[in-house]
DNA sequence: ATCAAATAGTACCGACCGGTAATAATTCGG
DNA sequence: CCGAATTATTACCGGTCGGTACTATTTGAT
């Protein structure tokens, strides 16, 4: 079919590490040496496949946003689990991504949004959108919530809304700086008690 | 008195300058070219007075932490207000250290932790040292109010204390990517229900 | 007036940055 | 088997990076 030489690298997977060395080195940090090596393709190739540097990393925090973060947002938002497991559920993951040697800890897009000051403003725009999704998704979810009556009556949906998104913004950093693993849950846990039902679930873990 | 030449610049005024550039920009993103502007000093001004690229950062972020701060935190341990209050008013002095147009928002050591992966060892470790007194901070200022019996009885203080002191770093984050500020108040509030007594003050802003 | 001391300022270093042109290699259509 | 097409690879570009040697300037002591 296609009439050249083939490809070495797969640009799909390519992306997937380019993604690694972006969420782990920052847009400043991470070299295109750097993304050569973790790529498997040369510059050229990396030029072609992607656009410049600022465009690779578009993609690459589109990328890590539909997939690593997308799924986990995607269950708190359909998932018809109480809301305490489903939020648990999400926390959870955070900590357990941060746990697996193979991934970068801490979240793409905070460590994005923190790095802002010495950022392209486009990728600063893009990294601003992600987070006011993530947060339009709590905001979903919380509203159901309220409208099964899962929350005490009289609750500010909202607000809590704000406060669970708020939340995977402390724990993304806290992984990213190594907090200690007891720390982090207790942090869940308190969280967690400002919803209504049964205080703390002994932990799964 | 001194023999010389006199200096154009007070390093320590230009040690102000550099902790904004730094603050803002981070280690990487942060050009020397950047410090030589915002200082006043020309380069081999500036490394004869701080060192290296490294040590300049090291003295900025230890110049941040005992003073811009430091103050809050101090307050945070030695002041008699009741534990809400205290509370409160180092969250809110994040929220307002971030609308000072003349200050970069967020926290110096939040961005500086969430940096870590582009950075060297040792500035790490000198982020982390930080973050954790921090946090013990937090610790001791629980505990006494414990003792005062300021909680509710059975109340776990370390666990109450790690989860206020993980709340800076959202709210450094949150002001930091520009969240709306009345997201981030209602953030406060609903962070400060998990203590006992009155539930929302109103806003004194 | 002279010299030592301390600072400012200029110019420069090698290394690496992001980005690209030019060339070599490998495939398929004819 | 030849040539068009597609990719990999090499080499290179100007610019900027962090860092430093060198020179010029301004002071106080003598």
């Amino acid at each position: 079919m296609a009439r050249g030489r083939p490809r070495k690298t797969d640009p799909e997977a390519a992306l997937q590490d380019i993604v690694r060395v972006f969420w782990e080195k920052g847009f400043e940090g991470a070299s295109l040496s750097d993304l050569t090596a973790a790529s498997g393709m040369a510059k050229p190739g990396l030029y072609a496949a992607f656009g410049d540097k600022q465009a690779m990393y578009a993609k690459a925090l589109t990328h890590y946003f539909n997939g690593i973060s997308g799924s986990p947002l995607a269950d708190l938002v359909n998932s018809s689990d109480p809301l305490r497991d489903v939020l648990r559920r999400y926390f959870v993951s955070i900590v357990e991504t941060a746990r697996d040697p193979t991934t970068p800890s801490g979240c793409f897009v905070v460590n994005s949004l923190i790095e802002s000051g010495s950022m392209p403003a486009a990728l600063v725009a893009l990294s601003r959108e992600f987070d006011r999704r993530r947060r339009d998704a709590f905001r979903t979810r919380l509203r159901a919530a309220q409208q099964a009556g899962e929350l005490a009556p009289g609750t500010d949906a909202d607000a809590l809304a704000d406060f669970f998104s708020s939340q995977v913004l402390a724990l993304a950093v806290m992984v990213r700086a190594d907090t200690e693993f007891d720390a982090v849950m207790r942090t869940i846990d308190v969280a967690l008690s400002a919803l209504p039902g049964r205080p703390a679930p002994d932990r799964p873990d």
